[in-house]
DNA sequence: TCTAATACCTAAGCAAATTAGGTATGTAGT
DNA sequence: ACTACATACCTAATTTGCTTAGGTATTAGA
């Protein structure tokens, strides 16, 4: 099982559509179930996701719940209104880029 | 018809995908080709191109040949055989990356 | 007691775009 | 002749956004 690429400028996209469809996660959390849907091809690391976490946060596309479970602190994110609109461009933006990639890799739908 | 994002790290995918199918190709026909294979979605920048070239060539994946046509400079670029073993890998890199964002950003597939 | 899992975080470094220029020739319109 | 645009190459500064590699702290299990 090898361990995938991460396209950059495609993180953002993951995180917001996640939170848009699975409503509140928390960061920790956003990383194992990437793994857990791409059936552990793709892993988010730490260092890249915090810092996107608290981009989008600052953008004003998520917002913040602290909570404490079992003594350990879990910042719990949502997505905001705003962030939902940021999201459905983001798709659009996705799936634009994977139907060019798909022409422009696979010669016989050029 | 809006430009799209181009994922950073496809680039070198993009170019030698092309260069496989197409056999010899120069840089500004490069940036053509793939506005004409997407329908002006996605535009390849001078400015990202010609340094991808360059590294690429470095690597030893793409080999040049120089020819003048109609008093104006042209740089043929050629793969070669490392480069389509790497192209191989690249794709395959691709198409992960992109049936995992399917996965991710589509929750019926989940 | 040691390790792994949980849960947060930052900082240095690096890769790869964008943006914004530059040179030079050929062609078409006014 | 002047202008504008297409062709065809190029570079450099800047920005973005990852990877890598740390760090802290708590809980659970061998």
């Amino acid at each position: 099982m090898q361990k995938n690429k991460l396209y950059k400028g495609s993180l953002s996209t993951i995180v917001l559509s996640l939170l848009k469809e699975q409503g509140k996660m928390y960061g920790y959390q956003i990383t194992r179930e990437v793994e857990k849907i791409t059936n552990g091809q793709l892993k988010v690391t730490e260092g890249a996701l915090y810092p996107t976490l608290h981009k989008l946060e600052a953008k004003g596309l998520l917002s913040v719940e602290m909570a404490k479970v079992n003594n350990r602190v879990r910042k719990y994110y949502f997505i905001t209104e705003k962030g939902k609109k940021e999201t459905a461009n983001l798709l659009n933006e996705m799936k634009s880029f994977i139907s060019n990639m798909e022409v422009l890799i696979n010669p016989k739908l050029a």
